[in-house]
DNA sequence: CGCAGCCGAGAGCGCTGCTCTCGACAACGC
DNA sequence: GCGTTGTCGAGAGCAGCGCTCTCGGCTGCG
């Protein structure tokens, strides 16, 4: 049956809400986003906005989501299947930074301190994993074009790397070589390590041309993982 | 002459409500650290911390430069300068890794995002440059002893790494090649990557082993690096 | 039409960072 | 030795925060 006015009432007034917060933590960071604030914003009373957000970490966990698939989705819309797989390497590589770099605190509530307690909700995970999906995709469709080294004479650890998250991170193409799965992961946590220090301001001073010293960092680390 | 005893008091206090602050820090973390409550514990009214501390902030920027300080003692602590220049890189990360899985609060108060407005004071360059140093004074030895190949076939790009920072990254050895720079930079931002996944939770499910997974992953990158 | 359920508003609790004022005390010059 | 000056701790207070509870009004269902 359609939903009744009130279901759609309820919905747009959740949207407002979380569009007013994702404005709040673009200007001010998660730190100092302040639910009476949106609340304010919105035009309502701050105890109203409770009936749709059981807490501030609650809708803090609606933006992180929203900013995973975000990501994810610039993340995808940079990845040509029909280009070379170290073109495509880099293009999503490329993307995952502009896309950091035009939402800076989007991007360290993404993969900075944690700010809730300690734990992740659990529905954050499918979404966060999408970056990783693109990134495995390309690998996996290098491997499976022969373009990938099937053996990098690295040490045989079966299991060191989930089978889950190989999946992932080789595609449909399953028996990647452990040796792959491991640099693959050193891989993507390299890309995020890269593009953390320039956003967080550890490479002021030490590096000139960011765009340059990204675009060729990236490049090793292609060649890290054999594109 | 000798410090007057209002001096010797007002050093002393200060280092009590430091260590107060620590010990808040690494129980509840920096975003929940209260100076209000670090009063409590130091036993005077958190008006009187003002005395001490100028803002909240400014006890937690004295805690970044303690904490810098911190780990940076102990990659110093973890380098032999006698043995074979792969295990020297190994023996570092390993140190940098033990230290933030010991104070986890402390390493996401570094490296993780920037809580105050957006600037981390200049104060903290220093201490902040100690691992950096040590990472770089095993790069420059290496090239010292020519075990580090000269041209590692990348693009001449000078500049691009600013001489201050390839000073640091290479020591006394200030003239490593382009090449270098680059890949030394690249592999202490893919250290901080994979330690900043692990602690923040980004690898839970994807890695069985995470000590076996962190040894080969560093190994990976003193390749990288010419190690 | 009447009733149950949802919703917004307001007041209020305990906490926070920070400021101001005031009384007490130590350090210095005479 | 004594007064002056500057420092220090404590208390009260302000504005803001997350969150809870209660109450009155409105909506949708029977």
């Amino acid at each position: 049956m359609p939903p009744t006015v009130r279901e759609r009432v309820r919905a747009e007034l959740t949207a407002e809400i979380t569009a007013a917060a994702r404005r709040q933590l673009a200007e001010v960071g998660a730190a100092a986003l302040s639910l009476r604030a949106v609340a304010r914003e919105v035009g309502m009373a701050s105890s109203a906005v409770y009936r749709y957000f059981a807490s501030r970490d609650d809708l803090l966990t609606r933006l992180i989501i929203d900013g995973y698939d975000a990501l994810g989705a610039a993340a995808e819309d940079a990845d040509d299947p029909d280009a070379p797989p170290r073109e495509r390497w880099l293009a999503v590589c490329r993307a995952v930074r502009s896309w950091g770099r035009a939402h800076p605190h989007e991007y360290a509530l993404l993969y900075g301190s944690p700010v809730p307690g300690y734990a992740a909700p659990r529905d954050t995970v499918p979404a966060a994993a999408r970056v990783g999906v693109v990134l495995g995709r390309i690998l996996g469709d290098a491997a499976r074009g022969g373009a990938l080294p099937e053996a990098l004479g690295g040490d045989r650890d079966p299991e060191l790397v989930s089978d889950e998250t190989a999946a992932v991170l080789g595609g449909e193409h399953a028996a990647l070589d452990d040796a792959v799965r491991l640099r693959a992961l050193l891989a993507w946590s390299s890309v995020y390590g890269t593009i953390s220090f320039e956003l967080f301001g550890h490479l002021v001073g030490s590096v000139t041309d960011t765009d340059r010293y990204f675009d060729l960092a990236m490049g090793e680390l292609a060649g890290l993982v054999g594109l």
